[in-house]
DNA sequence: TCCGATGGTTTTGGATCCAAGACAAGCGGA
DNA sequence: TCCGCTTGTCTTGGATCCAAAACCATCGGA
């Protein structure tokens, strides 16, 4: 719709927005004809977009049935943060003895307005609110601190399987259960500036271990969380691990 | 064609073949009338695949032009290989402890199966014949090896985005500049063997770094014989390094 | 009462049709 | 001669139309 190009992608980039944040819940099925009414266009571009998606990985497409949103199960969270872990690392890695001087103050920048987001976010949350947009903000000011380290280090298909991994996080999802998630904005928070100083120390290996334990420490934390809202329905622990 | 499924899937996968495979050269244009009358059905099936390969990265829509089989340029084949070590690791890695003896006598067949066609492709190159076909399968070997070691590990999504990293590894190209591929062919075979031992030995962390050479190896081998193939018209080394 | 067959309804997958954007050649004015 | 416009053709993007597969409820027989 805002985009540029053709109706199926604005579509798709729509419907994956919708669909990571959590706006249309796992596990929905969507109707073609609903989805062309509601984009006010044919179902034609509709299931161009629903192709890009299934190619992606966020919906799945059973023949002649309909589409339905995946419903990532426990492994594959696990899964995307592995992935995410390898591919973020080896990116900072790859990018700690490229960054310019402005791309270190780029970096800077993120982080002051992730800490900016993660503030606002806990003072939000003790006082009793919680708002998703404000949740969707620090998500993205989070994203946007690893972004400059994809834009410096180069590295076009890594950048695009790590996003991919990413997008498997869904906010609403684990944002509805009302946990508190004090820890793992706070963490976040350090780990970033952990990184950065590492980067501007302009030490791969440092900044590498480092990233890696971050996306890997916001996993756990994430599944944490979740065992604790659903700890009465748990399924005996995966034999998948975090720790090596 | 031969599979079940939606007309549209099974484009996608014949194209994705061929184009992994450089039956269709990189950097064609794939004219939608064309490939709907070569595939005897309608434009509309023909999009929808075209629009999956796009999401998948084989080719770029350039909207109201057309698409365009994407050259992969040097540093996305480097970048691919860099993923595939990652990625691959950590499968085999997370493989290891979870192989029945069941998966290790496949993973011997498939060891067996793939020496046995890098034996007869090493005859084929030493009599002075090259067969595409013969390289085809050599490789589908070469990843139904690895193909048991993900069945076994279980991670669906890292599966996905492995093999993802492998379709940039295009055949036709390679196997065209008629360059000697012996060191390739037996460093691969050999690795495996190491591969499946370290497994068999249940060192995961083993298994775990020889899996990561493997990768990078073959791509340093790959890039090598692609250096020089092409030795005359290159451009100054790219900042990107295997080595670590 | 329960189970399977049968018909209508819904929804998808695919074909065809139409409009709009891009390329190419020819025309006209400076 | 050269540059810009126009017009015609080609190709894509999107809309509409049609057939076939799947769901759903009802009915009939055991």
């Amino acid at each position: 719709m805002t985009d540029a190009g053709t109706k199926a992608d604005d579509i798709a980039l729509a419907l994956e927005e919708a669909i990571v944040t959590g706006e249309i819940p796992p596990g929905s099925v969507l109707r073609q004809e609903h989805l062309s009414e509601q984009f006010q266009v044919s179902r034609t571009p509709v299931r161009e977009a629903l192709r890009r998606l299934a190619a992606l990985g966020l919906v799945s497409f059973e023949p002649n049935r309909g589409v339905r949103v995946r419903m990532l199960a426990r492994d594959e969270l696990r899964e995307a943060f592995l992935v995410r872990a390898e591919l973020e690392s080896l990116a900072t890695e790859i990018a700690t003895p490229k960054m310019s001087s402005a791309d270190l103050a780029a970096l800077e920048d993120a982080e002051r307005a992730f800490s900016d987001a993660t503030r606002e976010l806990v003072e939000m949350s003790h006082a009793g609110r919680q708002d998703l947009q404000l949740a969707r903000e620090w998500l993205h000011a989070n994203h946007a601190f690893h972004d400059v380290i994809y834009a410096a280090a180069d590295v076009p298909l890594i950048e695009r399987m790590a996003k991919a991994a990413r997008r498997t996080f869904l906010v609403k999802p684990v944002w509805a259960t009302g946990a508190d998630l004090d820890e793992l904005y706070r963490k976040n928070d350090r780990q970033h500036r952990a990184i950065r100083e590492a980067i501007t120390a302009r030490s791969p290996q440092g900044a590498r271990v480092l990233a890696r334990e971050h996306v890997l420490s916001s996993g756990r934390l994430l599944e944490a969380i979740l065992d604790k809202v659903a700890s009465q329905t748990r399924e005996p622990a995966s034999s998948l691990s975090y720790t090596q």
